[in-house]
DNA sequence: TTGTGTACGATTGTATACAATGATGCAATC
DNA sequence: GATTGCATCATTGTATACAATCGTACACAA
């Protein structure tokens, strides 16, 4: 993560390096390549049809960014991302969530209130029917708006790395019907605090939900995504 | 500071594109390249005595580091710390330095305690005899020490790139035999929290710390640092 | 004078050639 | 049989050549 701006995310769109790199990214969080693969130069630029050149650029982008570990005259091989690593993350997310919705209640616009409502509005009917691949997406744009809200290109940079960053996992945590519903309502929840401006309240609401988001994850399959380890 | 790893720390050292990449980043943080300053790849690799190439891969790294904006086919321009960027970081930091002592009270060793609390008998020597160059060197130690006994390399090095990014400021924090005395004597506390394993206590010491750098920064001297923008 | 178009130069984007390094297998020696 | 040394090969590290792109300056016309 070393990296906190987010200059780079049109041009990644338009160049061969942007391509490979987000090609790869997709490629291990998808899970097609899996922790301590290797991933070669030539190999990669061939299945991409481009030189070893935008490749080795796109490597070490991947490399700031944890996804990969390259050592030096061998290879870069792809990082798994341990249970430990994961709890970490979220209590990170957690403060910084806090902070985020904190500060979003001074600097939020009303067009974004308007869309979280529409969010909760919508999240509210695919959750009672079980449409999780839709819960996901809501959620993931629920956060998105409130890290675009802070008014902070460094945190907002700084949760979306980390929330695409435990992407591969994070699906698993709206699984659940009831779950869905439960965090859906802290949503809403965090919606009002900020509305009604309550900074204190939606510093809480928001780094609660996070705690409970990674509460219920360890519940229910954390263990199994990684009993491999 | 995308990335969030650690891993190519070492090997930076010994490949050309590892020089390159510390080489410019000492000299946006130390000032030789200010901001908006436009990096040419031919330039910097000739005053290196190294190709294209490597620089090449050093900016893109720089890039997700923040430290550097790329514009595509035209050029590298260094992008500057604004006022706010420095709040937010220490705002930021402030949460996760409370977070860091939290953890640090479990895992902490007998050795980094050691140091710490020679740290800080050596800090108050130079303290009250106005060393401001020791004792800056001597603050970092305490938060690398600090960072060090988290047990969490995620949140170690997300700590320790927040705490070189913000350098060039921090230098003015300590410039007071006051506000260095008051600095130690926080460290002490902290220290001390930590090893009586009071968990709230140290997190809620460490984050006040923060604040309280932070404020004593824009106190005596943050303004003039940033007059000319 | 002002606006527009074009051509040129500077710079980055990409591909490829060559150098350096590390892994592997085999043979020679103890 | 085990171990060490060497040769070979695969892969990355670096340099450089060429292509694409952008900005600018200048000429020309309204």
């Amino acid at each position: 993560m070393g990296n906190y701006d987010l200059k780079q995310e049109v041009t990644d769109k338009y160049s061969l390096r942007g391509r490979v790199f987000n090609k790869i990214r997709e490629d291990i969080l998808s899970g097609k390549y899996k922790e301590n693969d290797e991933l070669k130069e030539i190999a990669i630029g061939e299945e991409l049809g481009v030189s070893r050149t935008p490749v080795r650029e796109a490597f070490r982008q991947l490399e700031l960014e944890g996804l990969i570990q390259i050592v030096p005259n061998k290879g870069a091989y792809v990082t798994g991302i341990s249970m430990n690593d994961v709890k970490d993350i979220y209590m990170i997310r957690s403060k910084l969530e806090g902070l985020c919705a904190a500060w979003a209640c001074e600097h939020i616009t009303e067009s974004a209130l308007e869309e979280m409502e529409e969010n909760i509005y919508l999240a509210k009917f695919h959750a009672e029917r079980g449409h999780f691949e839709q819960m996901a997406e809501l959620d993931s744009r629920f956060h998105e708006i409130l890290y675009e809200s802070c008014n902070s290109k460094m945190l907002e940079h700084l949760l979306k790395d980390f929330h695409q960053y435990v992407q591969r996992v994070r699906k698993k945590t709206l699984s659940t019907t009831e779950r869905s519903l439960a965090s859906n309502h802290e949503h809403q929840m965090i919606m009002e605090a900020i509305k009604a401006k309550n900074v204190k309240e939606a510093e809480k609401l928001a780094t609660v939900h996070i705690h409970n988001a990674y509460d219920n994850m360890v519940k229910n399959g954390l263990k199994e995504a990684y009993s491999n380890e």
